[in-house]
DNA sequence: TCGATTATCGTCAGAATGACGAGAAAAGGA
DNA sequence: TCCTTTTCTCGTCATTCTGACGATAATCGA
């Protein structure tokens, strides 16, 4: 039997929430083709490398983070016939979520990588495409599962989650009703019993992630 | 600049709404590996072909059928170094969902094809993971999208479609608030005017898809 | 001490939900 | 023809959820 032959990529949609935006991992390429372009990090995944395995060392690499932190998930694949102009390749789209991080370090092949206001345009291949669908995950999701908090630190308040939904959002949301929403919801958050400290305001509630796995009833856009 | 070699296949997990139970469709392997074993619907993606093309090419090929009816989309991709004995093999897994169909047309290199209830296990390849993974994804999108609709015909009755939704979350729901919930829900059904003639009981008026995508609020599982 | 700021708790009307009653409109058999 | 069965469709009602907003609590910085 013969059929045609493939490369395949992983690439990744890292988003984070930064001064109450939205914002993405972005490395401006050190090779050709697209050489000097924005593009979402990525790279082939290995011989004898699982997909998964693949987006994390990925993830790694460019964050340096390899703990459990944050969320991974895969995003979908792109396959078209003339998306990479070295041949056909397949890439499969990861999506991550993460807290807030010092600054990214540029990885092997990357000239340099920063993290980017959502909304940029003219990135290489066609993760134009592939961010678009990313972000409107991300949003998706955060309406009927507790993943808000893989944008939090361990330990969070209730302003700071609500601060992640107005950021992927885009809109604001009262205080009082989205305090009363995420703290009954069960299994969405669980107090520490700690409180902030030298924070302007009132002291706040430290909270961690709960255990459920989709949000009961759901978060309303 | 050298990688891996790939080989890329799409799978199809076609679901349909039969006797009041959701099955799947599955043929039974005419060639090695897994000769004679049951698995999903796919095949090797061309050489110059979209996945997405690949797959509507597949769903033709195994259910005679190619108009727009039912629904396609992409559900994921499996790469496990080792889940095909040929090599190396990524597949890119497609979930349609269909109205009940005349039997299926065994494909080219398929000894048999049929609709299976879901549940049977021992499939070849990873398929017993893709299954599942696209039985829950239809389980899920029940809730928050019009998607049972593409298990019914162009028109259908309000039950009918509760029909859809019994089968695929398996269990009863009261037909006095399903009716309520389905018909003032905005975009998810609107009547058509016609009605049912013929079949036992009150005659039922007839409905089509509604416009939205999305349905808010949400169905409750 | 005095705002400014943020967190947290309450209230209240309107909408949505779940449980169920009741009638409408057909088919099929006695 | 009349009755039974079946399924659809419309209502009712108590409970819960939601959105809008008032009020108070607890800190910081001037």
């Amino acid at each position: 039997m013969s059929y045609p032959v493939f490369a395949v990529t992983v690439d990744l949609v890292v988003l984070t929430v930064r001064d109450g935006a939205l914002h993405v991992l972005l490395v401006q390429r050190g090779c050709e083709p697209y050489l000097g372009r924005w593009a979402l990090p990525g790279g082939f995944v290995h011989a004898d490398e699982d997909l998964t395995t693949a987006a994390r060392r990925e993830l790694g690499e460019e964050t340096g983070l390899d703990g459990p932190a944050g969320h991974l998930e895969q995003l979908g694949s792109y396959g078209d016939p003339g998306r990479d102009p070295r041949g056909r390749v397949v890439t499969v789209a990861y999506l991550a979520l993460l807290p807030d991080l010092p600054s990214p370090t540029a990885g092997t092949d990357a000239a340099a990588a920063e993290w980017a206001p959502i909304g940029r345009r003219g990135l290489a291949f066609d993760h134009d495409r592939i961010l678009a669908d990313g972000v409107e995950r991300a949003r998706s999701k955060l309406e009927y599962t507790p993943l808000a908090t893989a944008f939090c630190p361990p330990e969070f308040t209730i302003g700071a989650l609500r601060g992640v939904y107005e950021a992927v959002w885009g809109g604001p949301i009262d205080p009082r009703n989205f305090h009363r929403k995420a703290t009954t919801t069960p299994g969405f958050v669980e107090p520490t019993g700690r409180s902030t400290e030298g924070e302007p305001g009132r002291p706040a509630r430290l909270y961690q992630r709960g255990e459920a796995t989709r949000l009961n009833p759901p978060m309303s856009r």
